[in-house]
RNA sequence: GGGGGAUUUCCCGAGCGGCCAAAGGGGGCAGACUGUAAAUCUGUUGUCACUGACUUCGGUGGUCCGAAUCCACCAUCCCCCA
């Protein structure tokens, strides 16, 4: 029987600050850091997804950053099979694995199943079965999911087209119910060992705060400079996973002259307020996660008090 | 100085005598989410002793059984003529 790899993560909202909590401790203690975020994959994508800089870099290994192309297609599964790699290798050279992102659904994914069957999407197949939902309704394309996966089609909101569409397409592709894909996965047994800290702020107007400034910081970097090559690129012409990022999409308004500057930002400052508040909802239901409360009413909590909890949390 | 228009709940914005605590959107809050996830979706959003009551629609005073909706005056803003 074969040890389960201990892993350690950082998770939390935007703008928690995970990425100097990690970078830190991976360099106290001999890590490499696996990032675990959705966008920081793409290549050119740096002020945008906050990037952890060239210079922190050479610190510290990061890995699962820069690794492909913006329009790429690049899925959950794919995620998991790359750092599950990184993660093995991290440790094969007696470092500690430092994850450290706020895509939960990967991280959750990266822990969890086993039968990860490749190639379980289809483009062509999405697009009709969200014209069908256009067409016919919503209403319409739920009732043919309740046809040949009545579990699912109990649990997935009838106007959540796009996980509808979804559910349908796994079966169309495998035989298989997504209530029965999702089973299968089940029974394989956590593949790492994982200590998790997660970064909290019972005082949100702190966190929202900290998010206004990064997004003004992220203007003075450039912002709106890396728009303009990945749109030149076309990122945001093909539906790519990439141009759902957050920090690009907002400010082509403005750059198309449909809006002032202020107006976008504002924009994407309200936008990445939201996905916080989603990242915090998600982090807060998992059981791994052991909150560190790093701003309440009373007090901010300074780094190195944050770095001390986070060192005991991991190590003792 | 003369004429016209505006003022609505956190914001934008509908409402133009009863069915209005007031459409819709935004934002906020809460939540769902095991293969597109920085995405997608749901609920909620005046107060309370909450199947009902109370306080709201710039202010004050009227008309009316009844007003956010009508009238008068006041305040602020915008436009046109001067």
């Amino acid at each position: 029987m074969n040890e389960k790899i201990m892993v350690y993560a950082i998770v939390g909202p935007t703008a928690s600050g995970k990425s100097a909590l990690a970078l830190e401790l991976a360099q106290r203690h001999g890590g490499e850091i696996v990032s675990c975020d959705s966008m920081q994959l793409y290549r050119r994508m740096d002020i945008g997804t906050a990037k952890p800089t060239a210079e922190e870099r050479k610190l510290v290994p990061h890995h699962m950053i820069d690794v492909v192309e913006p329009h790429t297609s690049f899925s959950c599964a794919d995620y998991v099979e790359m750092a599950d790699r990184a993660i093995r290798e991290i440790h094969g050279r007696g470092k500690l694995p430092i994850i450290c992102g706020g895509t939960g659904l990967y991280l959750d994914s990266l822990l969890r199943g086993e039968n990860f069957q490749p190639d379980l999407t289809d483009d062509d197949l999405r697009a009709e079965l969200l014209e069908f939902a256009r067409e016919r309704g919503n209403e319409a394309l739920h009732a043919e999911l309740a046809k040949i996966d009545p579990e699912s089609s109990e649990a997935i909101h009838p106007n959540n087209v796009k996980r509808v569409a979804r559910a349908i397409e796994i079966y169309r592709l495998s035989g298989m119910t997504k209530t029965e894909l999702d089973k299968n996965s089940r029974l394989g047994e956590q593949r790492f060992d994982i200590r998790c800290a997660g970064l909290f702020y019972s005082n949100r107007e702190a966190l929202y705060r900290r998010i206004e400034k990064r997004v003004d910081m992220m203007m003075d970097e450039g912002l709106e400079a890396e728009t303009r090559a990945l749109l030149a690129e076309g990122v945001f012409k093909e539906n790519a996973t990439a141009a759902q990022a957050i920090g690009y999409k907002e400010l082509i308004g403005f750059i198309e002259g449909r809006e002032t500057l202020a107006e976008a930002v504002e924009a994407l400052k309200a936008a990445t307020r939201r996905y916080a508040k989603r990242q915090i909802t998600w982090f807060s239901g998992k059981q791994y996660v052991n909150r560190i409360d790093v701003c309440d009413a009373q007090n901010q909590k300074t780094f190195e008090e944050i770095v001390n909890i986070a060192e005991k949390l991991f190590f003792c």
